[in-house]
DNA sequence: CACAAATATTCATTTGACAGTATATTCGTT
DNA sequence: AACGAATATACTGTCAAATGAATATTTGTG
């Protein structure tokens, strides 16, 4: 059944960090993965899963993967993402993921050090 | 997390076939057995996840054990009840399943030779 | 008190989810 | 072609979830 594995996307903590950090925005995997500071392929597995469920759209750049949430969303999945949004207030760790995120966009933005491509720069500055 | 239990509730067709004939009225366990037809254990362990997960209320009266919807759901639990009624176009089961519904209900109430107790009977009149 | 019905729980088994580690793949750069 | 960065996949171990079968528990009845 279809629903049941689009609620599967709802049943881990990590997959629901990632869903909340797409709330803001799109972001690419090495960005995420440092973000909520866990193995990418572990960040790897979880997007499978949101893929799998339809509350995860990909687009590959080059070797960078930018993560977003679907365009056109499933009901189910607009209402839980609504739901995720009231859990911000309760739960802290989404909070300071959204810091987190702050502070990483700044920093690829920011940095004139930073080793990227001017390709992926000018990437970061469109997703992030 | 609290809400990731909840979610866990609608992860599991069994459940949702449950909750799905609870937005219909309260049913008791032995009842719900008959109209899903899957073993008693099975529901009966099925319907604690759903307990513990906030998408059920129990109550005991006599050896019958009544279910029903949370009078004060969770928004999360409303959203997702919202979502499981519009289910109900999509999968066949669920509407199969109200039909048996309807059925044992009213072999329940109109049966005279039925062996349940009066008081048993009555309680059925209340919660079906 | 013995018994039957409704329900819950225990036990053993199987299946699936998740994680860490290592490795493969893809793509751009030198 | 060699290399490095970003990402995905394979492999393996561990633990939770789900199930069938059997059993315990609760409650009312004879």
């Amino acid at each position: 059944m279809q629903a049941i594995q689009a609620y599967q996307c709802f049943c881990d903590e990590t997959r629901l960090r990632i869903l909340n950090l797409l709330l803001e925005g799109p972001l690419c995997v090495c960005h995420l993965t440092a973000i909520i500071g866990v193995p990418q392929p572990k960040v790897s597995r979880h997007l499978k899963v949101l893929r799998d469920g339809g509350a995860l759209e990909t687009e590959r750049c080059y070797n960078w993967t930018i993560c977003r949430l679907p365009a056109s969303p499933s009901p189910l999945l607009e209402a839980n993402l609504k739901c995720l949004q009231d859990l911000r207030a309760e739960e802290p760790v989404f909070k300071t993921d959204l810091e987190a995120r702050k502070r990483t966009v700044e920093r690829i933005l920011s940095d004139p050090c930073d080793d990227l491509p001017s390709q992926i720069r000018s990437l970061a500055k469109d997703c992030c």
